[in-house]
DNA sequence: GATGAATGAGGGTTCATTCAT
DNA sequence: AATGAATGAACCCTCATTCAT
């Protein structure tokens, strides 16, 4: 059981990865150098060797760590009786992590090396897949099975959330356009689940929709 | 009038940015070297440097040409009578754009360069923006004021169709993921013209809603 | 008689010396480069190589230049019965050429490139020696003819007035030290001449000695 | 007291000014690259830039080494109650460094780069005046003290005594002249401070003056 | 296990010079 | 006679990586 008894190594590595993270987010992958990284550090160059077998590994290893913390934010929603009220909330968490400079800014490197290392743009795509569309895809299935939507192909119509949440906004942070504020990303959600609803939704006429 | 024609200078950065494409396109920005461009170009490294002062000057020429060349795929289209054929022809045209090699790979290039060099990015979104979306901003006016559509807010309408377009799909494509086939494309579009139709038409009921 | 009449190619020659001479003055010989000339001259690099073989020949031929103007500056000195006052003139004009920017500078340029190219030490040598001491060296025989002073060897006398002129003020000069104000200058030079005098005139007694 | 044991990384430093200075003095600051100095030391280009930061870097160090050598020549004079002697001995000290080889290809090169870095040039001055001229000010001063010169302004004595001294001759030495024998300087010194000596001495009338 | 030191390969860029026109 | 275009060589400098201690 040393596994749960982070020693020495572990905690060291943890550290480098958290110091690389910084230089590799504020200057990219290319424009990070393993000098900058281990001089911010404090230990030598041959000992992020010791560590990390290469550049390219270690940053790999930091999309891992990222793309795991990036999933956890998505877990353990639990759905209530008011649809609408669940969507908005998980939709608004969901947004807030991916609109965010941390978010983007991920998204941005893994795009500048998904070419040279397409595991790393699988193991982004599942974190918000395995989670964050996941999530949302219970709580459809929920509510598909309790009348409330119409939703034969949930996968479908997870897809047609995500987008319209995810859609322009994300697009425009990803070239580094200012991110919204919270009033403006909370009205994008509403609207969002707004057309959602009046899709797949079984409630009697459009609400909302001339605001 | 001998703008019009071009002399060998002219010629010669034309197939200076041609063959730089090329090799931005294969290796991104960070990965080639101006030794590279003038080998597979022929000429010496000196003579690139006649055309272009630098390196990150002939990249964004390049980005420049492309986002013109993306541009001009969105213009020109005439809406018909029936709205749905119109928004489906120039959804078609837009996204086989956006999700083709070149249309992911430029956005990706750009991606990579936009916190270095923001105005590609701004170039990019232009391209898109102010022809793709004018194109379709265009035809749901028409639209509006013939009463197909009910969409006080045009602009917020074009954003929904957009995003129910691209979302998904387009992010997909910038990690590397394989496009999509000509007929799930079309699916998608059709798919998502039927959301926004039933949010925003006045037509009676909803569809193709359960295909 | 054609060399009278300076023809087009000779107009065009006394342009490029002159461009090039700035750009030289400004940036150094190594730091300048043909190009830098040539664009600054309004034609082409390859005009420059049709009027100078090279980099180093134009240098050399814009040196040749700067000697001749320098050495005409020393030329045709009339001595006056006053020995003091004769010395007095003609120093400070030596002075006031040799410290000025210009020729400061030159001697820089100079002894920069010396090592390379020898003759240019020897020009410039020439261009002070044979006729700024040259004029120096008729006054003093002059003087010593008439029984002002008592200097049998005029050589030796020469070089300890110009020494005591030069000295340390042109060895800051050419550090780049500012050069003095006119009123220093002709303290300067009142002190070297007095010195001067007091060992080879016959006048009784020092004078201005202790000022 | 470790600073005292020179380490391995002290010993290598050394090793590359050394060899660096010899690079630099054959052919200049701008005749120099980085890549004969390393050739040459026998190592790599890199292990150069681990120790100096670029090129100029470099060179500035080894000028400073230099002035320091400079410097530590004009030290720890002491005068004796014969005033011609001391003079002669200082002097003749002082411009034996100053006219040898090294000495004058000193100068050179710090006159070739002291545009680009001034501090160079004060560098050296200071090693010459607050040494060289230094110990003349002291010997002059405590020979004024003593009745033996009548100076009031011991700065402008010195002045003038190092104008005699270097005057012509290092003016010469600078434009790569061949060096005087050593009997020719030394007669060159005792011509210097025989002028000197008789303006500023109290000796009975002028000695040696036709020699 | 950690490090200071070293390095070969390559980066972008500039230069003096030479042709074909 | 003049030029626009081209080029090979070299520049300074940086990098990811390795090895002896």
């Amino acid at each position: 059981m040393d596994t749960q008894v982070p020693n020495f190594r572990d905690e060291r590595r943890a550290r480098i990865i958290e110091t690389a993270r910084e230089v590799f987010y504020e200057v990219g992958y290319a424009g990070a150098s393993m000098s900058m990284i281990s001089s911010r550090l404090g230990g030598s160059k041959a000992t992020l060797y010791a560590y990390f077998n290469s550049k390219e590994e270690l940053f790999a290893a930091i999309i891992r760590d990222q793309c795991m913390t990036m999933a956890s934010f998505f877990q353990a929603h639990i759905g209530t009786d008011d649809l609408r009220q669940s969507l908005t909330m998980v939709s608004r968490q969901l947004m807030s992590v991916v609109l965010s400079d941390w978010g983007a800014r991920t998204m941005q490197l893994i795009v500048e090396e998904s070419r040279r290392n397409p595991m790393l743009a699988r193991l982004f795509n599942e974190a918000i897949e395995e989670n964050g569309r996941a999530t949302l895809k219970a709580l459809l299935r929920t509510a598909h099975d309790k009348g409330q939507i119409e939703a034969p192909d949930i996968d479908e119509a997870a897809v047609i959330l995500k987008s319209l949440l995810f859609g322009d906004i994300h697009f425009k942070r990803l070239l580094n356009f200012e991110a919204p504020t919270e009033a403006q990303m909370y009205r994008h959600v509403d609207r969002a689940i707004d057309v959602f609803m009046t899709y797949y939704g079984l409630e009697a006429g459009r609400s909302g929709r001339v605001s």
